[in-house]
DNA sequence: CGAAAAACTTAGCTAATGCTAATCTCTTTA
DNA sequence: TAAAGAGATTAGCATTAGCTAAGTTTTTCG
């Protein structure tokens, strides 16, 4: 029945071990955005490809996303399922409405992550790196903050 | 074959679309801190209950980390063959020298990235959901630069 | 046109991460 | 000390995300 310090929160310096529940939902939160952030990676790069080519086509996305062309077909089919995407069997891949807004949603959030990175003195290729993880971890908050920071600079 | 607007990396505002291979790298690192992002925060957080509590069970671990108890003891299998952790039947979990090193690491680079969020203005709430997911992207040179932003502020 | 090449799909496999239900072991307490 | 309760494990299932190998369809080109 070890219960002894809790409210580390409130320590000075006390980082770790918030309440248990809090705890929790941390990790609830993190394992909410990795559920979604692939599906925001494949849209999003959907969205880029259409937008600088005109087409999105399997080989082109598996390329870019370093898998192999039955990775792409598979989650192509499951993104259709989510009515994010429509697709004819050997035919360019477009977005639905939805698949718009999302694809929308994600590029804004990306580009703010990495103008913040560059803002705050990191190198064009590591702020790329990070950027592509850190995007989908970003809360509504912190992205915010990210923007209002940019803009101060100017 | 289309191939048309390349190098978008190069054109002003052109943050989509970088060069392919430059492109696919970006989600190999991101699939790779995938791979070892649940392996730390357990670790992690092992580490910190052995710090708090003398002993890290796995009731704390399931209820801190949102999971069930069942998957908490998979989990402790699979850090026990990655030889991170030392661990009797029914009985509390250890770290051992390698598991403490990565509970070291993590934990560090968990702090800074908390600091950091709280020092350009986010809400300690919403440092803490995010912290506990960005922490895992944030590269080394990333990591140096929120370190050197938040000791300027002193 | 008709072959060869490129693009795409399908089937079947693996690994990781979660779950529930059932069982086993340990600890507490009446 | 024996039952009850708490903690831990095991077995079996589902989903996600990747892979290879084998086939199909479409496109390109001699
Ligand atoms: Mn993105
Ligand atoms: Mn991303
Ligand atoms: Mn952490
Ligand atoms: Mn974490």
């Amino acid at each position: 029945m070890r219960r002894s310090n809790d409210d580390a929160a409130s320590e000075p310096g006390g980082d770790l071990l918030p309440d248990a529940a809090d705890h929790a939902r941390q990790y609830a939160s993190v394992r909410r955005a990795h559920e979604t952030e692939l599906i925001e990676d494949y849209v999003e790069l959907i969205g880029d490809l259409l937008a600088a080519e005109g087409e999105a086509r399997a080989v082109d996305i598996a390329r870019r996303m370093g898998v192999r062309q039955a990775t792409v077909t598979k989650m192509v089919g499951r993104l259709s399922e989510l009515g994010l995407v429509k697709s004819l069997p050997y035919r360019s891949i477009f977005l639905t409405d939805q698949g718009q807004a999302v694809a929308e949603r994600s590029r804004k959030r990306h580009v703010v992550v990495l103008q913040f990175l560059r803002a705050i003195g990191v190198s064009d290729a590591t702020a790329r790196i990070d950027a592509e993880g850190l995007e989908h971890h970003v809360s509504d908050e912190t992205l915010e903050v990210m923007r209002r920071f940019i803009a101060d600079l100017q």
